[in-house]
DNA sequence: TGATGGTATGAGAGCGCTCTCACACCCCAG
DNA sequence: CTGGGGTGTGAGAGCGCTCTCATACCATCA
């Protein structure tokens, strides 16, 4: 009388007694099988739903070799320094995906570097069925040992070059973002466009000056290198890059900053050297942070889909994970706010 | 032979065969019984080390009916409103108090309030160790029945009133900040000094304007019902209250308002009604949030703690899952950051 | 009619660990 | 020298599940 245990939640076992079939019959049930039948698949499932049962994680991962978990890994300067709202945005795309799936998410917060290989233990080591990884770094390794150890990993932002096509990605439109952004200078009658770019080995900050670069090739006009100058995604930074611009030519009518913190910054020169925005320099920022909407004048700025690209990220480590699919790449479309700095 | 595998990473019963011990001494020595001979526990550990060996975690939660995990339940809400940084900061302090220890840190995002009872079903089941819940609302009732199932919970904030001494709780001492506030305010020379203060049915909202009473009672003065406004800590509410306050009190000349954001909105109708900061009207917000280094002029502001909170808050959850301590509740300083606008 | 093949089901062997229990052993008091 | 009370150790029984394999059954084909 094995089903009368009574003590504890229920197990496979008491689901198994009730309907009058074998746990191997339950398990396949529980599992998706087709090879049921509907009788006592129907059996199976009123067991189940008297006796409130479900599975048990652990002999599930135990027997099963896999741990139905899947990891978040963040670099912990990437949350420090200027990513709260993006973590928090992708976090939340992140869990409303896998809320309605039996995976879990385990959150590894790789602090200061020394951290990592603690993490990348305890992935290689089947910690993890899959991993998601935002970091700030672009040659990340991490993504591409996971990879190799084929663990299905999907990353935030361009595809890590060291990879190959084993790493999945989701990023967004930089480029297509920062080009919409300078178009809409240019069509705002702007002539000469300069651009704070961010540093030049983090692909935001590359993909933006390109973007940036095509948008005036688009208009037929040269992307002057005295037009660019590079800051590192800092309030300060942005003033300074802001002033340096100025300086190399007064005649700047039209400013893309690829950050709204910079872009902040460089409100600050713009106004010290008394520049009227827009009237006189016209200004866009990238993010659509918090930031952009308070400032004075509110920023014009670039939004990325953040949520969303939490979302993609888990749908397609999912894919991966649950279907086989191979690691893909997919790249979300970002969207020009126009307020009032333009 | 079975220590003769290979095949998978090294088990419990590899480490014994190695050193020649069963596997019972094995486990003793990976738990840290003291109950172990000098000679086995040497063999045991240069096996493991050897080995390269690392407990498996599905087994262990099986065998041992606990799950080695800790939940970071976060309500949505608090995510998109207001709390993204929050939630960054915390979670830093958490997994940088977790990640030492053999707990695993799982994220559970409680979407729109309909994922809570799989959240908390989920909790009960002995899915977790025991949570942590940084939650929006004051009178979640999930704290209370993770407790009374008990299951060890810290919250972030107040201790939850239904809950009893069975929750612990971390708190940032909004009352003190909010007191020291005033009390600079004053101590500046302002002499009518009056507050937006946060909705009367969450605790920081309640707690901070208790403390712009006690300053202003510490000062011998009255806390006058017309110098309060309410408002539900965003930017429109922050500037329609202060607009409420101005009318109610022209004479004004100092302002706390319970949040920078809401401090944001208040900087717009004091700059509106041509109201010069501070010369007029001396300003202090609550958070130290970027927005608030950001603003024209910078607030000053009264920090938190935000990822000392955090850490605390794990702390106080693995001294209950460790070593059986009673929950307990804590307050942590916060502490008054001048800027300009006083 | 018997061979063939497919399908639903159950038996049972683990997955890697913890934990209880029994045992062997040693030290000291009686 | 015997008896008691530790103390270190190992045997072994699970924890709740998955998965392979064997089996029973039925339909089909030659």
């Amino acid at each position: 009388m094995t089903q009368t245990a009574g003590a504890g939640p229920a197990t496979l076992e008491d689901v198994a007694a009730r309907a009058g079939v074998s746990r191997a019959t339950v398990s396949r049930v529980v599992n998706g099988s087709p090879r049921v039948s509907p009788e006592a698949r129907r059996a199976v499932e009123d067991a189940i739903e008297a006796l409130g049962y479900a599975p048990n994680r652990a002999a599930r991962s135990l027997a099963g070799h896999r741990s139905e978990t899947v990891a978040l890994v963040v670099s912990e300067p990437s949350v420090r320094l200027f990513a709260d709202p993006f973590f928090a945005g992708t976090t939340l795309g992140v869990t409303a995906e896998l809320g309605s799936t039996r995976y879990q998410l385990v959150l590894l917060m790789a602090q200061a570097g020394e951290d990592r290989p603690r993490v990348e233990d305890h992935l290689l080591r089947g910690g993890t069925d899959g991993a998601l990884v935002v970091s700030a770094r672009a040659d990340d390794p991490l993504p591409g040992h996971l990879a190799a150890a084929g663990i299905p990993c999907v990353v935030a932002g361009r595809p890590p070059a060291g990879a190959g096509d084993a790493v999945g990605w989701v990023d967004a439109d930089n480029e297509g973002g920062a080009r919409r952004a300078v178009a809409h200078l240019l069509e705002r009658g702007r002539r000469v466009v300069a651009t704070v770019a961010g540093p030049s080995d983090m692909a935001p900050g590359v993909d933006r000056r390109r973007g940036w670069e095509r948008a005036l090739a688009d208009a037929g006009r040269d992307a002057d290198p005295d037009l660019v100058a590079e800051a590192d995604f800092s309030r300060e930074a942005g003033a300074r890059a802001t002033r340096t611009l100025l300086e190399r030519r007064p005649d700047v009518d039209g400013l893309f900053v690829a950050s709204d913190l910079m872009a902040l910054g460089a409100l600050d020169t713009l106004r010290a050297a008394g520049r009227r925005v827009p009237e006189d320099v016209a200004l866009v920022g990238f993010d659509d942070s918090e930031l952009a909407r308070s400032a004075d004048p509110p920023l014009t700025t670039v939004r990325q889909p953040i949520e969303l690209l939490g979302a993609r990220m888990a749908a397609m480590l999912l894919d991966q994970l649950e279907r086989g699919a191979p690691p893909a790449g997919e790249v979300l479309d970002t969207e020009l706010v126009v307020r009032r700095s333009t």
